[in-house]
DNA sequence: GCCGTTTTCGGCCCGACTGTTTTCAGTCG
């Protein structure tokens, strides 16, 4: 088994260790190991398997090392599979009924023989819930609408959507005179690929009319919400949005509280445990001593000294840690040692590869799309049009991409614009892994991105050999989305990451970060390692249209979320550098001319 | 199940909210 899914086992084992009622720190451990082997390089889990290591790795016990080990080998479980026949397979989606937890929907599954969300939609409609010791009326409705609001609202929302539904929101709240400070929180701020809800913060002294605002903001459906610290809304698109309000003094600790993730908060914590401290929304307080950390914040009141979250990383001896960093993944410990990357921004974004025309399947002519890249300060923006095989997308024969090379070259000589043009193809992978494109006429491009757009259902490890092989070609530049994944619609294909990650950095293939708000794809759980051995990354916005250029802004997000700096990306270098790394490897590629 | 500069047992992050009970358990983030 591979370490997606061995992870996967590992969370499985854990929701049913909840069901079962197990103690709450083993689920813990499980649901951690999970996390640990995401993050970890397949080849090294590999290695410490054959060497008995995997003990080694923080967060990794006897136990589990050996269940790791097993699945590795063996592809099997049998305690996994003995765990997985003593529960009806009804009553893991249950937990994803709001208000209902391990302990509740045992005590259905015991006293009612309910083993499914649809008995238990029944129990709830004839009374039999409410009877229950620990139930009651108010329960059982709340058990009938989360499962009506399940089917209408159980859905997470892509990042960049989120983002565009919060930004005028937030804008909102900053304008109004009672609204001291005011952020965005949760995995929004930490740029997740999906949120599942929208989540403010606001610093006010004068609570009231800030909330009579937000639930008033025009794309409220439903209020769900509204009391004196918190209010809680559904907008028309389906989306929760939750303001929570502080006091100035409170802001900076709800802030990182909030923000989370809840891994790297329980993290953080046991830093200031470590350390005589204890940590909550409410301050930074003295652990010793007797109330909870709210009523000592409550008397410190305004005497805290920490305004900023760099001084509550610093308070812990920590370097500020960016919002995307904040998973739980080992930033603490990066922190600590001073040694966080520079992470890249979007300012420092000078062009954009990747980028269709109506030549293929794009909506904007060649020069409606240089004109779009030259209002967003762009220095250069590289077009690469379908080529022959996606017939779906009116794909350029030979003909026609020869003929839009020289249009490219025709522009960029006439100098109606301050932004240069590359020419290029997104070159289909064939099936077999050869290119689209003979390579006498690869090299009379300025750039090749390669990409899949057929034979999806491909085997494992058809399509890792299908993608070494477009690397090795020596016209090849960039891959673009390796796994062909849509966000919230469908998988990617399996690929062994490691083996085409390898490939393109022996072959100094560049790998974009597809940042269409559907793909994100490679994804950044992959990059701070790829980057590591010497990948460089591209950030490619896919757009067919003029306003989607702008989605390069999502893929500055993932880089970021990725570890990456300025340094790591082709898209941050300046004109001159993108030439010759581009002249270089064309020289390469044919040697004797 | 994991972990250790109070180490091999006994802890494990912290608080709010809700609904059910009358002092708290369960759930959530």
């Amino acid at each position: 088994m591979n370490k997606g899914e061995i992870a996967a086992v590992l969370n499985d084992i854990a929701t049913l260790l909840e069901l079962k009622g197990e103690n709450p720190f083993k689920v813990r451990a499980y649901a951690n190991g999970a996390r640990i082997l995401e993050a970890l390089p397949e080849e090294e889990i590999a290695r410490r398997v054959s060497e008995e290591t995997l003990q080694e790795v923080k967060g990794i016990g006897e136990a589990l090392a050996q269940k790791i080990a097993e699945l590795h080998t063996t592809g099997k479980l049998e305690f996994f599979e003995k765990l997985r026949a003593s529960l009806p397979p009804g009553l893991r989606e249950m937990l994803e009924i709001p208000g209902l937890g391990p302990k509740k929907i045992k005590a259905v599954h015991e006293q009612l023989a309910v083993d499914s969300i649809m008995a238990l939609e029944a129990a709830c409609r004839e009374g039999r819930v409410a009877a229950l010791a620990g139930f009651g009326e108010k329960t059982q409705e709340k058990i009938l609408e989360g499962i009506a609001n399940r089917k209408a609202y159980g859905q997470r929302h892509l990042w960049a959507e989120a983002f565009a539904t919060a930004e005028p929101i937030l804008a909102g709240l900053r304008a109004l005179a009672q609204v001291q400070q005011a952020e965005h929180a949760g995995s929004l701020r930490r740029r997740m690929e999906t949120v599942g809800d929208l989540d403010f913060l606001v610093a006010t002294e004068d609570a009231q009319p800030v909330v009579d605002w937000f639930v008033r903001w025009p794309e409220v459906k439903e209020i769900t919400a509204q009391g004196a610290t918190k209010a809680s809304v559904r907008l028309q698109s389906g989306i929760q949005a939750d303001l929570r309000l502080v006091p100035p003094e409170q802001f900076v600790f709800a802030l990182h509280h909030f923000t989370g993730s809840k891994e790297h908060n329980v993290q953080m914590r046991q830093r200031a445990l470590a350390r005589g401290l204890s940590m909550s929304e409410w301050g930074l307080v003295p652990a010793e001593g007797v109330g909870t950390a709210k009523e000592k914040a409550e008397q410190m009141g305004r005497r805290t000294d920490i305004t900023s979250e760099a001084e509550l990383f610093a308070a812990l001896g920590l370097q500020e840690i960016p919002p995307e960093l904040r998973e739980g993944l080992g930033e603490i410990d990066v922190a600590e040692q001073r040694a966080l990357p520079c992470l890249v921004e979007a300012k420092e974004i000078r062009g954009v590869f990747h980028n269709h025309t109506t030549e293929s399947d794009g909506h904007n002519t060649l020069e409606e799309m240089v004109a779009g890249a030259q209002a967003l300060g762009l220095d250069y923006l590289g077009i690469a049009d379908h080529s022959k095989s996606s017939v779906q997308a009116r794909g350029l024969d030979e003909t026609r991409l020869l003929a839009q090379v020289a249009a490219i070259r025709q522009l960029n000589a006439s100098q109606r614009f301050a932004t240069h043009v590359f020419a290029g193809t997104e070159c289909d992978i064939l099936p077999d892994g050869r290119l689209d494109f003979a390579d006498e006429i690869l090299a009379q491009l300025d750039y090749v991105v390669v990409a899949v757009h057929s034979a999806f259902r491909q085997g494992r490890e058809e399509m890792t050999a299908r993608l070494i092989r477009a690397i090795e070609n020596p016209y090849t530049t960039m891959l673009a989305h390796p796994t062909g994944r849509l966000l919230l619609e469908r998988p990617g294909y399996e690929i062994d990451f490691d083996r085409v990650i390898d490939a393109a950095i022996a072959h100094g293939v560049i790998i974009e970060i597809n940042a269409s708000p559907w793909r994100l794809d490679l994804d950044w759980r992959h990059w701070r390692r790829a980057a590591e051995r010497g990948l460089l990354c591209s950030i490619n916005p896919d757009a067919h249209t003029v306003a989607q250029l702008a989605y390069f802004h999502a893929g500055v997000a993932v880089a970021r979320k990725g570890w990456l700096t300025r340094e790591q990306m082709l898209t941050s270098k300046p004109l001159a550098e993108v030439r010759k790394h581009f002249a270089q490897r064309k020289q390469r590629a044919q040697p004797s001319s």
